[in-house]
DNA sequence: AATATTTGCAACCGCACCACC
DNA sequence: AGGTGGTGCGGTTGCAAATAT
């Protein structure tokens, strides 16, 4: 019937599609999208022939490939300027779509989230991994929708010390910002974990980069709810979550040389190395009853 | 090994903006 | 000035793959 012939496709793309597609803009240049179904070359809207072609078929894209560090960083640095202005952030990564970036700052948080969620649950015996179970986050999760502080610790010395929050703030770190939310939220470059045991470890944070994301300096009124959570930093259980790390390896001394940023690696659907992200260390199931983190942008702009 | 759960990603939807008529 | 179509953007959803139990 005629009907059936103008209906729309919706849904993946077959590869002839994809060929279609690419012979159009081969021809005509990645415009006059809806010239495609017009033409009859495709049941597909011009809006869905746009989305494929500038998310998947353009050229040079970085199809399947995990954010490098330095990939991370800029997403950071951007995000916390221009809020979540995604298209824009993509500008400044060559090879990657608003869609990447929009995907990846999606799981970021929920990560993020978990960590958190993790923090709050801060019991000697939470670490368990039936406590710890993982579920996924979403906004039926109670509290979903207000967040936080963020607690960004920056890196300076090298110090081994046993570790609770005011021994990173004393001797291995020298600045602590914290930034006002409504409740608080540990900056994911905070740390990194062992995969065996839920435990952050030393080495690890000594080795963790930070990228500087431009902030600003503010005096601190906590909201309950950070009051509440930073109190437990000081709890002597609260790195039950993170691990214990008064045993630290004497090894640390010597980090301090380190750069704070890994070497970069190219990243690519040829299937060249790619370095570990910050969270690929995270165990799935660090986080619970989560809390979503604010970007920066939505408290300061 | 089978099943359940989580994660990452591709694609869709609704809205906004702009150009053209 | 207002209507219409094309395009771009951000948020959301659904599904397949990966991972956990």
């Amino acid at each position: 019937m005629e009907g059936k012939r103008e209906e729309i496709r919706k849904g993946p793309w077959k590869p002839e599609e994809d060929e279609i597609l690419i012979n159009h803009v081969k021809k005509y240049g990645p415009r006059d999208w809806s010239s495609i179904r017009s033409k009859g070359l495709l049941q597909r809207t011009g809006k869905s022939c746009r989305l494929r072609w500038v998310n998947k078929l353009r050229p040079n894209l970085k199809n399947g490939c995990k954010f490098s560090l330095e990939e991370e960083r800029v997403v950071i640095e951007l995000q916390s300027q221009f809020g979540n202005k995604w298209a824009r952030i993509a500008t400044y990564l060559p090879g990657r779509t608003d869609n990447d970036v929009k995907n990846f700052w999606s799981s970021r948080q929920k990560r993020l989230a978990r960590i958190l969620q993790n923090s709050n649950i801060n019991t000697p015996s939470s670490s368990s991994s039936s406590i710890f179970k993982s579920h996924k986050i979403n906004k039926e999760v109670p509290g979903f929708e207000t967040v936080a502080s963020e607690c960004q610790i920056q890196k300076s010395s090298t110090e081994s010390q046993p570790c609770s929050l005011s021994h990173i703030n004393n001797n291995n770190y020298d600045t602590i910002k914290m930034v006002p939310l409504p409740d608080l939220v540990i900056n994911p470059k905070l740390m990194d974990f062992d995969t065996t045991t839920d435990h952050a470890r030393v080495e690890d944070l000594q080795q963790i980069s930070f990228p500087l994301v431009p902030q600003p300096q503010l005096d601190i009124t906590f909201s309950p709810g950070s009051q509440e959570l930073l109190a437990r930093f000081e709890d002597p259980y609260f790195f039950d979550v993170f691990g214990p790390v008064d045993d630290a390896p004497p090894e640390l001394a010597a980090v301090d040389q380190q750069p704070f940023l890994k070497p970069l690696a190219t990243c690519c659907r040829d299937g060249s190395e790619n370095p570990d992200t910050f969270f690929d260390d995270f165990p799935t199931d660090m986080f619970d009853q989560i809390e979503p983190l604010l970007s920066p942008s939505d408290i300061f702009f």
